[in-house]
DNA sequence: TTGTATGCGTTATCAC
DNA sequence: GTGATAACGCATACAA
């Protein structure tokens, strides 16, 4: 590996005249630095990024720790974070939750997002710091340093509701998605309490228990049909579950939205791509990622008191609701 | 940022002392290397990754540079590939091609895996050394520390095309993929060949220019049926494509595979979920990586010539077909 | 305009 | 068993 010391030999300077000469710094002049920059590249010289982070305590690198490879829901809130880091002028690594220890605890990079349940709160508690600050896209989690940047479900979900009684829909029922996580909780909230508010009470019997996956939301709407108990709607926690209903009442010979509507959540690309086309609160991926990004270099930059807002989704309707 | 230097102060020890007791060397009583490591845990003392890779040369992480994240194709591979580096204790980073001078470049990794079609030639071809050996999945690069882990396009296309003739197929129809690509040309030559050892000429005419695309695919088989020159089964270079002539023909009332039979390549989720499920030639993904980062392992680890084996892929037999 | 010297945090060599 | 000290490749304050 060629280091700035041969090209200092080469060109019979010093490595200092190198250093400043390859940063565009004023004392050098403009022959020899001319000179110096042919003959680094030349030797295909380029500077040992270890080595200059040791020195300067900037890495223009940002992580992003995800390791959930098999869900492709997050494929463009990766694409996202990776367009605005590139516009910074910044580098983006992605790394498994394994890899934290050795890549955020010890300023190899400069600032870093989270999404991935593995990684423990205490650890980002005890890793998130001044000089590295730590966007969550996954958790509210308050401390300092700490900046949360989830999607508002409770808004989401109060906005669908509202435009469902207004369509005239009054009989709900819900599935749930794992129960202790707080998407499922602020999900279901925000549907009860909007219906609460518009004089609906939901009744603990409408509730089915799922766990965010496809056969959950089947196994529900095959038990709604043995408890003879078809609402007017069915909204999911998620789309995945969603889809599950769809197909255990087609199989059941139960027309949508004839007979019943389903509504999802997320809007995952298969929501649109089976028959029915299924109506979904439509999480922003993309922006998603850029918001939170921006976020993170708000306060790299220096901004004091950045306060993130929560994403809007909205809902996309589609072929599921009347 | 706590250093070591911080820690011996403490321990009232040298550096080195601590360093010693730290990696674990024999050179250090069992009772000051106890209080060391429980002072270091004390301060939350975690060694300074770049600091070590500047005086050890070894980083113990491998970098797969990518940035495709809109093709969700890709991420089986991606899950095999960092199952693969965190059982041989390494960590994986994945990095887009803009930040390949950064990484690679100078020590930062110990070996890479490269599936971007946006990194040249030749930047892998001056980048990959006796301390970078690069692993390729999206091209048969010839050069020194380049190991290409692609697919057998050609043995593929063959079993499928004998299979089909087997089946009684005659009249075939191929839709390409870019043309000036590999992995086109190969299963295009595939099928050709084969057709050829078995006594059926492939005319020209049977050849549809195509784009990898799903929209691609849906004109070509309208051209088919503008021209009257429906096959009895068409070849497409890719699943997308194939999907594009699947929908095609059922808006246009030909039945499948009744009137036409169709077959794809790749396997992506897609084809096993519309409707009908398409048959196609099944690249197993995860192995892919697996076996790719297993190669480069074998590199780091000093094995010589290690030549890689092409990734073999198998036709999955599903409904466009009889 | 150029060169010398120092230090970043670590490991390794070699005294003691 | 322990501690100075050099070195890794680079940037930079300061001397020339």
């Amino acid at each position: 590996m060629v280091s700035i010391k041969d090209v200092a030999k080469k060109a019979k300077v010093s490595i200092s005249t190198v250093s400043n000469a390859l940063n565009g710094r004023a004392n050098v002049s403009e022959e020899t630095r001319q000179r110096i920059i042919d003959i680094a590249n030349d030797m295909n010289y380029y500077p040992n990024t270890m080595a200059r982070n040791l020195k300067v305590k900037k890495t223009k690198t940002i992580a992003f720790c995800f390791s959930q490879f098999d869900r492709n829901f997050y494929f463009q809130i990766i694409k996202g974070i990776n367009d605005c880091v590139i516009n910074h002028g910044y580098d983006l690594i992605i790394c498994a939750h394994h890899s934290i220890e050795k890549f955020l605890r010890n300023g190899f990079v400069d600032g870093a997002l989270v999404n991935d349940k593995n990684v423990s709160d205490e650890l980002i508690l005890s890793t998130a710091s001044k000089d590295l600050p730590i966007v969550l896209l996954d958790r509210e989690l308050k401390g300092q340093h700490i900046y949360p940047v989830v999607v508002n479900n409770y808004l989401a979900m109060e906005q669908l509701v509202k435009e469902l009684i207004m369509k005239g829909y009054k009989k709900f029922s819900y599935v749930s998605g794992i129960e202790s996580t707080q998407d499922n909780i602020e999900r279901f909230e925000g549907m009860r309490d909007t219906l609460r508010d518009h004089n609906i009470t939901f009744l603990q019997k409408h509730y089915y228990h799922g766990d965010f996956t496809e056969i959950s939301g089947y196994q529900a709407a095959r038990l709604m049909m043995i408890s003879k108990d078809i609402p007017e709607v069915v909204i999911c926690a998620n789309d995945d579950m969603a889809i599950g209903v769809v197909k255990a009442f087609k199989e059941m010979g139960i027309n949508i939205p004839e007979d019943v509507s389903v509504v999802g959540f997320d809007d995952i690309e298969l929501s649109s791509i089976l028959e029915p086309h299924i109506t979904t609160i439509s999480v922003p991926k993309y922006e998603w990622g850029i918001y939170a990004a921006t976020i993170l270099f708000r306060v790299l930059d220096g901004e004091r008191h950045v306060v993130p807002n929560k994403i809007i989704a909205q809902t996309k309707w589609r072929q599921t609701t009347r």
